[in-house]
DNA sequence: GATGAATGAGTTTTCATTCAT
DNA sequence: GATGAATGAAAACTCATTCAT
């Protein structure tokens, strides 16, 4: 928390390839990947477009590595959770949690994710996509547990449960305000209570 | 129900401005309304430039009908919904699962919706804005009054439980097939349900 | 005749798109494809790049636009010299010096055709060969009937002997210049001299 | 001879000059010097940009070394087959054969001689051009020697010859393929006889 | 009402070359 | 000898919009 102060890390004086990124996500965030152009990303970089063109192939590639850290981050969270030995209800209310406190952590990741998705370039919009997937199966998984074990009711298809739940989850970036009323902790706290209100038998 | 049979209205031969409208529609949802150019919506209109811009004053101008267009129905189901004099858990139940079959029937123009309105023009997107609040506000007094009725539990605020259940309804946009293993009255049932369940006391 | 002083025609006033082909041709004839920009097209005919992409659909366009012209042309002269009933060898001489003159007439044209060709998109490329193989065909079935009715030597295959004659009409952009001691038509004649001495039996 | 098998010279593992030069001299013939890009040729020879820019001052000097060792073989194998004491009309057919088969069996440095000559800077074109007419003036001093002793026929200038024979040589690029139904030296045998037929008196 | 030619500012990307290490 | 990050100018092409007809 020390360091952290207003700005992303990496905005300063970070490696050329970092600050790039940093200010990438930024812009793509305020204003969409379409309508931020590659000059108004380096002026803000402060290089060159030779730069950008040096660490990064396309425009496209700014956008892939944004989901790629996205990505990454949520699944080994989502690993730990579910990983451990507590009961299943804990383990989902857990997770349902953690996703929801990383997605406001990093409301500018979350916000292109759902956002931009369809404007990678198709093979890459396949490849986020079926990292995607995994997540979520990971995620259902836990559901399909509970209901199997009897704790979760199995009135709705786990899929159905988990695409409200995302669903919400996307939402976030839509509605959340840093200067809101509730902290990230608590959005998730009741956001996973009203999953697991909705699961009882 | 009749006579929608496969295409959307107004794609054959109606009105020059329906026609573009529908277009324009099926164009934004399909590839976004900043990578659609005025020169294709217009060539699979078949008109030209100069028909669009005599009707439209802009490209703005028609995204900003897409809104206008999906607001009036929304607002208009809502109203009809909430008037009811069944009990509370019912009419929101009823308004719960009204919002999703529509959503489903107007897929195209809920992709539109939820991923293209930061891209209307500052003053479209305050007024679109404005309404979608007054919106979400009806529906959420339906919860706020079955709060103080002791129907519904009051462990989650009750803007906290609209942004939840149109957390899920945006997201249909993302999952939901025509051709998948549920219907749209079943889907939304389920959500609607989940929702209920959620609130019980 | 009259009208033709010194610059090609269609430079001064003429509609939009000849004014484009006609300097594109220079300037391709002169700097090379690759070393043409858009840029400079525009600017030599006056006109911005907008109105250049509002006729043709690329760079590439032009170019083949060029070959189009000249495609047409030669074909059509050789149908015509190929069609007369004078004696084999009397129309073989009229074909080997009209393309000469033709050549040497349109000595932009013909430099860009032999230096440009494989700078055509591939689709083109292919059309453009296409089209030249069945000029070639044509060509080569004068000599194939002379060697068949023993007016020409059967000493080198027909195919090759085209080709030894296309050789020089294809130099001709290297070496011609319009202020030097020889007429379009002397040098056609020598040329095609060249080319029935070389098939005497 | 012997040690040609598929690849050409100096594309394995032999120092890095040659390797670049054998690399770069591949690229020009395949996609043309202005769309070969100085990075494309350092990867090709696994070597980096700087590297070659130790070796060659500029992409141009590259193509200037392409041209000064074609220049440099043609030269002295015309000053030896020009230098015997044969008959003239031997000596002659000797030549316009030798030159023959040498092109073919260099044909990518025949490809980019004459298509990419006019990309050269200026000055290193001046330079080429004197070399090449050099060449040029050699070979005519032969037919103009047997023009002289009355073994040619005088009917067409001996210049004339000169680029009609060179025409064909020039030409052999766009159509000689290795895989085709005659070797070089048939090639060269045919082409020769053309030119010395043609010189019958 | 409607056309379509034309604009001009904008887009992403490429590239030969340099230079501190 | 050799690296590879960085430059800066230029490339082809797009697009929403206007306006004389």
């Amino acid at each position: 928390m020390a360091a952290r102060t207003t700005e992303p890390a990496g905005t300063h004086d970070a490696p050329v390839p970092q600050r790039l990124l940093a200010v990438a996500t930024r812009l793509f965030a305020e204003r969409g990947y379409d309508r931020t152009s590659v000059q108004e990303i380096v002026e803000a970089a402060g290089v060159t477009k030779g730069a950008l063109y040096h660490y990064f192939g396309s425009k496209d590639d700014l956008l892939h590595e944004v989901y790629a850290r996205m990505l990454r981050l949520q699944q080994q969270r989502l690993d730990a959770v579910a990983a451990s030995d507590a009961p299943v209800e804990e383990r989902l209310r857990a997770a349902a949690a953690d996703v929801v406190v990383t997605t406001i952590e990093n409301l500018d990741d979350a916000m292109i994710f759902f956002r931009s998705m369809h404007q990678l370039s198709p093979e890459k919009f396949k490849q986020v996509r079926a990292e995607r997937r995994r997540y979520h199966e990971r995620f259902r998984a836990l559901i399909e547990e509970g209901q199997r074990t009897g704790v979760f009711s199995t009135a709705t298809p786990a899929d159905l449960v988990v695409d409200y739940h995302f669903g919400s989850v996307h939402h976030l970036s839509t509605w959340y305000r840093a200067d809101g009323p509730l902290t990230p902790q608590q959005v998730a706290d009741h956001l996973a209570d009203l999953l697991l209100r909705a699961l009882r038998p």
